[in-house]
DNA sequence: CGCCTTTGACCAGCGC
DNA sequence: GCGCTGGTCAAAGGCG
């Protein structure tokens, strides 16, 4: 175990250039610009995003799923609890470098969006992590990344 | 040569 | 029962 998270402050790294023009395109929102997720509960809690990344707690706004109260319902079938985090990130660029490697395997134009809505796994094996990448219909600027499942390798360790 | 990306089609689930 | 949306898989092409 352990290097779980071994830097919170590599996150999102120019693919590119480092002095590039990245430094325009940095993360930059705020905590108070909130997402409008039906059943998805704002959540400013650091604690959860290393398990998923490594990313910066205050650079990051994460969004957790509620467990939906089960609907009225009897029998508390709740499907697989996956931790599904979301993130809402000011910047040019779509991919992110969270220093995993993600592989595209489709693309849907959703119509609740102008932008299609690209989806992501991870290439290491054994990770049912799955991420999603949209732009925000109202900001093109903003693009929302949501994570789902946890990695079951410990980071790539680019380093 | 290998890996990754892109596009299209198909399938499943939910709502009306 | 039908229609629509979302999601996933597969195959081909391009680039490194």
């Amino acid at each position: 175990m352990a290097a779980n998270n071994p830097t919170t402050a590599n996150m999102f790294r120019s693919p590119d250039s480092p002095d590039s023009d990245f430094s325009n395109h940095l993360i930059n929102f705020e905590l108070s610009d909130i997402l409008e997720i039906d059943n998805w509960s704002v959540q400013q809690d650091p604690t959860l995003l290393p398990q998923h990344s490594n990313y910066a707690p205050n650079q990051v706004v994460s969004y957790q799923e509620e467990p939906s109260n089960n609907i009225g319902s009897s029998s508390g079938e709740r499907k697989e609890e996956k931790d599904k985090v979301a993130f809402r990130t000011l910047s040019k660029i779509e991919i992110l470098d969270d220093g995993y490697k993600w592989k595209k395997y489709g693309k849907k134009m959703v119509k609740n969006s102008p932008n299609p809505r690209n989806y992501y796994r991870c290439s290491v094996e054994g990770c049912p992590v799955k991420k999603r990448v949209e732009r925000d219909k109202e900001d093109s600027r903003y693009v929302i990344t949501t994570y789902e499942g946890v990695h079951n390798h410990q980071g790539p360790s680019p380093f």
